[in-house]
DNA sequence: AATGAATGAGTTTTCATTCAT
DNA sequence: TATGAATGAAAACTCATTCAT
């Protein structure tokens, strides 16, 4: 039996006093975790941060970890509550549309909190919730996979999945490296959408013309 | 005059003895980073681990960040020393070709060492070498680019900056994403390059055929 | 007019709803302090195995040092209960017989829970319940102290008390350390009792024989 | 392979001024234990009395069940010194006055410093120390059986195995009691000692006259 | 230059206890 | 009466860094 890993929450907070208290603990843990980075980020700290006492933060997390563990599950749900509305969107759209749009969103989606975006990218190892990640990861694969697949024979790609992992990685890579580390992109986001776009779906269409 | 950052190394060892103290320190610091990870990898063990006293250490190094940078500066230079080499390899070559050859370098160069690889991207936010990092990059975009500008009439592409970074990011992406978080992908490299090939080279020549 | 100390239980528990409580804190106490020693025995930890809410402890024992004192009490209640049963049992028998008995019983005592009486008599005094411990062992003492009062004329000893003193502590001493740190010997527990007669007999008795 | 127990010390002192440093911890914390017992006994409150930093305390000791261990261990060693000095000077003595010479002993040893003797006692089974324990005190059961197995033919007794354990364990539990629990017995010393010396010979030997 | 003993601020974490509901 | 959320002092322990030798 697998020892109980140490970054799962504590207790379920039940009444409405306590539900307050976790909430404002993960929002200090995301605001530390920005403003100061994950070293700097002290349990004390945080609970200061947060108004509440060490020892509450210990009843409801573990672990330094377990809280940063939490708000990355919550950013993360965030994110693929989103991912789901958008390929229910563009389930509809031809190929490039589609693509433009999803292309669109990533920038959208990485503008929202790009330092926290950042900071969660680069504590999801030491956390060990590369596995919860993976999870939404292949949660967001098979859902362009099955908007794939409906396309089926409008596209030149044989193989879906290899399909799926290329534009996915591709896109987050580009949206990523462009909104933190390339913002002189963004002053003209259009043309950064408009090349990505005709990037991934040359790739996936028939020589179109 | 700005003030000497703390991440730049104490002394040029010139001594033959101090040469091989330092390259101990930085040799043990980057085995404790892929053994044991950043937190772990405390200067005293690093001391340990080279066997030197930790006296000598900050002889040396002034802080444990400046340890760290070392060894990502001593990376980075061997993987630019490489990249140079590939790119003056595919200068003669036809881009279908040339993207391959890049293509399987990259492949190669994260399976060189992939955990060093893997920390060392993480850490590197943290420590503060992305200007460093960036210069590199920028390096490498150069170069490619300057590849590109000899081919430019077989591109179907205009903005080559725009299609350098599409690139560069793109296969970085793929191979970094394939490396260290879907092996099972490397089973088939050929099948990856293949692809991968076919997604960069698509996107920059004229609707070939 | 003294202070109420605070290893005293806080009020009686009158109804038989509070009874089945307070039973409860000190049934779980004990069970924690044998499987998990003093230390590991938090507040926390024994309201929860009470099945009590943290409270609830805290209305009937002011303090964790109350919660232990009460296991010690009632445990030497019950030790204390079998003593003077035991004693009224030997009343009649001459001192051979007499002190055969003692040291069976002894042994047995010691058997029904040895973890239980290790951890206590190892934290009497850091809960301040000496007096209440001497107060008991006086009893026994005095208890014996009648019966060998009883046998005076079989006696060679002289002074009562300092004989009583002598053999209550053997007793006590040799099964104690037998039954926790010697159990090889209880596999002839017959042979142990034997010659803890014969050493106790042998100096109470004149030179019999 | 057994881990290494978390009770021994880091690393051995090998400089003169260490050496000191070592001393002066080993000292306070038995200081302490005497003084405030062993919950107060915590780290800080140990360095700061040895005039040392908490992290020199950490580098030699891994924890506090180390410093207590450290304490037992000198202590037990001085006690054996000792005994080995009385077993070797009454072994040409005849059995009652050599018993007596033992008593004699026990309680001299026992007045030495009770209060450390008695924490010491009470902590030793916490801090798993007891097989070192149990060796010494087989070490003194054995040198003990040696003396009576050189008077085998002057004593009554057969088992001298039990022998030993019989007398080793009353003489340590009655003067051990008397000196801890039971000062006033210690104002006619002498009383006690002739008690005991004719309670444990009258035990060994033959039912002389 | 090299050594390694010493430092102590700062971190995580526990747990007895209180008190609003 | 019972609950359990909240408290915060205090404990164990680490580790980057200094400095006397």
């Amino acid at each position: 039996m697998a020892r109980k890993p140490l970054t799962n929450p504590r207790k379920q907070a039940s009444q409405a006093r306590s539900r307050v208290t976790v909430d404002a603990l993960v929002d200090a843990t995301a605001r530390i975790l920005v403003r100061d980075g994950y070293d700097k980020a002290s349990t004390n700290r945080i609970a200061d941060m947060a108004g509440v006492s060490i020892g509450s933060l210990y009843q409801y997390y573990p672990s330094k970890e377990a809280l940063v563990a939490a708000v990355i599950d919550r950013h993360n749900r965030q994110i693929m509550r989103r991912v789901r509305t958008v390929l229910t969107e563009i389930a509809s759209l031809p190929i490039e549309r589609a693509v433009r749009r999803l292309v669109a969103f990533a920038i959208e989606a990485h503008r929202i909190d790009p330092r926290l975006h950042r900071v969660l990218a680069e504590q999801i190892p030491r956390v060990g919730r590369l596995e919860n990640v993976e999870a939404l990861n292949r949660e967001g694969y098979a859902l362009f996979r099955d908007y794939l697949e409906s396309r089926r024979d409008e596209l030149r790609v044989r193989d879906l999945d290899l399909a799926a992992f290329v534009c996915a990685t591709s896109i987050e890579a580009l949206t990523h490296s462009a909104v933190l580390y390339h913002t002189e992109m963004l002053r003209d986001a259009e043309a950064l959408i408009e090349e990505t776009t005709r990037f991934i779906s040359g790739y996936l269409q028939p020589t179109s013309v």
